[in-house]
DNA sequence: TGTACGATTAAACACTCGTTTGAACGGCGA
DNA sequence: TCGCCGTTCAAACGAGTGTTTAATCGTACA
């Protein structure tokens, strides 16, 4: 009766994430979900309880290693440097690089990348609840990471440049739309390439000298 | 019976926009709106014959002074400087400036620059159709400016920067958002600030030293 | 073999959605 | 004063939503 390889659960872990970062979270039905993954109605609140908890469930299982291997790449260069703080676009890759890897790792590569996109924007009702907690202590010591990298810019400036790294790195992944946009269809195919195109250009916004701070 | 200043045409208008930056279209019904703006549920579907149509004229409102503003903006620019490329910065604030000035001009400054973003996540489906096809031409002017003014980059660095701004752009003012999670409460109440702090971020990352364009 | 239990199922629940309908309102021109 | 017409209104439509229920299945354990 049931799939041969995957549980009812994984196969709706692996399909919600999907239309979620397809479509929004908001609209994406369970129905849209359980007859896509071949799966009764009902087995999503059996699994998960609610819709809610679905969606915490499916941003969980990729938060948690993504933030373990954002600070596990920062604390292995911080011991290696010694004491020395480290390049601002070291600290922006040990950032970027665990998504991209993440991603890869996945079946479909773009789904997380997708993924977290949507959450920003989703966040304010949906995600908020977890997903603050779950970035703080992330964010916490990227801060402190990077005010070491760049010690001319007030704290306020670091606070400014990560807010607008983050909005830049997500929506970097959301090739589909803004690429087709500006008219360049052979690069959204790449992702990869999106990486290293991506990175001189946070550095470099990260890098910029410090504003007079006005008021 | 019906409000003493605006029609009930604008006072829908005005309504739905909020509640579209506030929680997305997706997320807002019309009775929602139509409760708060305390007009009958049907008006909206006899002033603009359906939820999609109202969808589109809430943005065209925003989206066509905007465009007009950065067209004429960038023209103005061209023709005072004889022929001589502009600098990045000055093209940077042709195309940023329009937004924030006309933010300010609304009732509530912050509800433009919310919808805005909201429009780069729903858009794949509500207003992908007309949203390129506003955005088109300005987006292929500033990128002839951008080439001319960093010539050392290839069309396809060209492509990814401009790219890069639009997300850094408009995730920027969801300040609501991300500045809490990086926690500076007080900063995220300044737009006008918002401004100058993102202004060299995307100046540096722009102009940063092209890559060796691998693959 | 019987039974206990997690998993799955079809069906229904109460609700919200966008849209449509037909009647009622209200000011203006004939 | 009458009739017109743009506007507003309450009510209902059918479809879709998340969730719950109770019956059934399948298997491991007694």
């Amino acid at each position: 009766m049931s799939q041969h390889e995957t549980s009812t659960r994984d196969r709706i872990l692996q399909t919600a994430e999907r239309l979620f970062a397809d479509a929004g979270i908001a609209a994406t039905s369970l129905r849209a979900i359980t007859k896509e993954a071949n799966v009764n109605l009902a087995a999503v609140n059996y699994h998960f309880g609610s819709k809610d908890a679905l969606v915490e469930a499916v941003y969980r299982q990729h938060l948690e290693p993504l933030n373990a291997a954002r600070l596990e790449k920062l604390k292995a260069m911080e011991d290696a440097a010694n004491g020395q703080p480290l390049s601002v676009e070291a600290i922006v890759r040990a950032f970027v690089e665990p998504l991209v890897e993440q991603a890869r790792a996945g079946a479909d590569g773009s789904v997380l990348t997708r993924l977290m996109a949507q959450s920003l924007h989703e966040a304010a009702g949906y995600v908020e609840r977890f997903y603050a907690r779950e970035n703080d202590e992330v964010l916490q010591r990227y801060r402190e990471a990077m005010q070491r990298a760049i010690p001319s810019l007030s704290p306020d400036e670091i606070c400014w440049r990560l807010n607008f790294m983050l909005g830049t790195l997500h929506n970097a992944f959301l090739d589909a739309g803004l690429l087709k946009l500006i008219n360049d269809p052979d690069a959204a195919a790449r992702p990869e390439n999106t990486l290293e195109q991506l990175i001189p250009f946070l550095v470099a916004g990260l890098t910029a000298p410090s504003q007079k701070q006005a008021v």
